[in-house]
DNA sequence: TTTAGGG
DNA sequence: CCCTAAA
């Protein structure tokens, strides 16, 4: 049983890690991986040996792998590797977005990308806001085009009567192109969540873009997103592409819904939006069981929020050094697009080397495959009380899970490690206290339950580290107390990726179908209960059909906007499921959409 | 259990 | 976000 990986720099001495020692094997697999890489699962130790991992630990990475959607590699009981990739349901590979270059490549061409993009002079607007109908610019300027955006958004109406024509059949786009370091840190912030430190405007438009349209294929010289798609500039189709993506009809749809395509694949018809969605969700893709399936979509929920993939990335989060990828790819990528899984390693550039809280790294996000950056992971409050919980259920002698949390602890606090040992036998004194508490715990916190003991531990201790969408620095979903047993849901913040999500499975299942789109598309956002979803669309509706946009400037930082495009999918969708608010007349909606798509910023995240 | 609404 | 009624 070999196989497996993750390797992740290590800087302090201090922390082991798992880490993955690279072995050549020339196992054959199914797939067309023509370069079969077999990793052996090790432990890194500080001083940089390689040791076998323990059996525990394998079964981690196991776990890990199975539960990751996206092209990981998976190692088979039959001893085969399989690639896990969006491509699963629909059978063939995913192709190489054109971030497959070698490490040498991609600097390259970042430093050229640089370079262009010094030279677009900076606008002092805010384009983010600017949403258009029509086919943008790719020049880097984003200017507006007066006239396009209303005969498309008058076509809302009609897309109302013509059942089954996705909402997003009109272009948008978000420009970063002239954005500030600043307002690119507002964006980002508001896109995955978490804040970032790193100056590096390429490197910000491109983790943004990244999020913001699902892929990591944005290595364009312009960061124009369309409908979640990069627009890109120069020698490419994909100026073209934009332009197909509002004139035909029903294929419209499906590229709409953002999801990367192989340039080949344009011009595929895609009837069926549901096609595209099912490449996202990998193998659990609703192509495959259908929408109704619960049994299906409820073990594919369950796959997804196995707590082993935090606990893999909360082994990670240690300042990196280097400016090596953080996630490695079994397949080679440079030059074999045909086995390289998407949105596989690609070298970062760099972040100034002092800023210890960057982490270069892709994570999965949202169980869509996404690829998020690894940023600024460093705890911003105390060290996670629940570490202290994990030890209630291990409490089996300083074992690995005991050893885990000493790191964890490390790693999260910069304590020294003697001090973490001693937390962590403090901790495992005072189980029996803490204990009674998860017992009690009220029913409604169920909601993510359901797990074996040790599991649940592992959740618990690690349910607010994970990765960067589905954990924040330092929120547990529910406090309990000793007595009220009152909770509040730490306040969690709802980031650009997370609102698309919820547009997009509003658009998929409906208003209503809370439970549904849960399952669908937050599977891994384990904490966001379907009830939050009904919130957040509900506020969402009132945002889009504001009169009046929020005068910005006093609440300016605390607040990111919501960009006006997504608000204008959102007006859609409450119009396509008569949620227009009675107060709006027809005509006066009308204008209003209008007024918006101009220069509306009527929401805040 | 899930939705819809009010607070 | 929380809580509750209703389905």
């Amino acid at each position: 049983m070999e196989a497996v990986f993750v390797v992740e720099g290590n800087d302090e001495g201090k922390c082991e890690e798992i880490g993955v020692e690279k072995s050549s094997s020339s196992l054959s697999s199914p797939k067309q991986i023509t370069d079969p890489v077999v990793y052996k699962l090790v432990r890194v130790e500080g001083d940089g040996r390689l040791v076998p991992a323990t059996d525990d630990e394998v079964m981690e990475v196991e776990d890990f792998l199975v539960d990751e959607q996206i092209e990981l590699p998976v190692v088979m009981s039959t001893g085969t590797v399989e690639c896990i990739s969006n491509e699963s349901s629909s059978g063939k590979p995913q192709k190489e977005s054109s971030e497959g270059l070698s490490p040498s490549e991609g600097k390259e061409a970042d430093a050229k990308l640089s370079a262009h993009l010094e030279e677009i002079a900076p606008s002092s607007s805010l384009s983010l806001d600017v949403s258009h109908i029509n086919e943008s610019e790719t020049k880097g300027e984003c200017s507006k085009h007066p006239d396009g955006p209303i005969e498309s958004v008058s076509s809302a109406s009609a897309v109302c009567t013509s059942s089954k024509r996705d909402f997003y059949a009109s272009n948008r786009e978000i420009c970063l192109d002239n954005l500030s370091i600043r307002e690119l840190h507002e964006l980002f912030r508001a896109t995955f969540g978490r804040e970032t430190t790193v100056k590096d405007k390429l490197w910000l438009k491109r983790r943004i873009a990244m999020g913001l349209t699902n892929s990591c294929d944005v290595s364009t010289t312009t960061f124009t997103i369309i409908n979640k798609k990069l627009v890109k500039n120069g020698k490419d189709n994909s100026l073209q592409n934009a332009h197909d993506m509002h004139t035909e009809g029903s294929d419209v749809g499906a590229k709409n819904l953002g999801y990367e395509d192989s340039p080949k694949s344009h011009n595929s018809q895609l009837e069926n939006h549901q096609v595209v969605s099912a490449k996202r969700s990998g193998s659990l893709s609703e192509e495959e069981y259908g929408c109704e399936d619960h049994t299906m979509d409820q073990r594919a929920a369950k796959r997804v929020r196995k707590p082993t993939k935090r606990y893999i990335e909360e082994l990670s989060e240690v300042e990196s050094r280097d400016h090596s990828p953080k996630v490695i790819s079994s397949a080679k990528t440079a030059g074999h697009e045909e086995t390289s899984p998407t949105c596989s390693a690609r070298p970062l550039r760099n972040v100034s080397t002092n800023e210890r809280t960057i982490v270069t790294r892709l994570d999965s996000l949202g169980g869509s495959g996404v690829q998020v950056p690894y940023v600024s992971r460093v705890r911003r409050s105390r060290p996670r009380k629940n570490i202290m919980a994990l030890m209630n259920f291990n409490p089996s002698g300083m074992g690995v899970t005991a050893k885990l949390v000493k790191e964890t602890l490390a790693v999260c606090t910069s304590l020294p490690e003697s001090e973490c040992a001693d937390k962590v036998l403090k901790a495992r004194s005072a189980s029996e206290q803490i204990k009674p508490l998860f017992a009690a715990e009220p029913e409604k916190d169920k909601r993510r339950s359901v797990m074996s003991t040790f599991e649940h531990g592992k959740n618990l201790g690690l349910k607010q580290t994970d990765s960067s969408e589905e954990n924040s620095d330092d929120s547990i979903a529910a406090v309990p107390t000793v007595k009220g047993g009152m909770r509040r849901k730490h306040h969690r913040a709802w980031t650009l990726v997370e609102v698309m999500k919820l547009v997009e499975g509003v658009s998929k299942c409906g208003t209503g179908r809370w439970s549904e789109i849960k399952r669908l598309s937050f599977a891994t956002f384990s904490y966001r209960t379907s009830v939050d979803l009904k919130d957040k669309w509900r506020n969402l509706l009132k945002a889009s059909f504001a009169q009046t946009p929020p005068d910005d400037g006093s609440r300016k930082h605390v607040a990111v906007p919501i960009p006006a495009s997504i608000l204008l999918k959102v007006r859609e969708l409450a119009e396509m499921h008569a949620q227009v608010p009675p107060n709006l007349g027809a005509s006066k909606l009308t204008a209003n959409v209008t007024r918006s798509v101009h220069q509306t910023r009527s929401g805040y995240l």
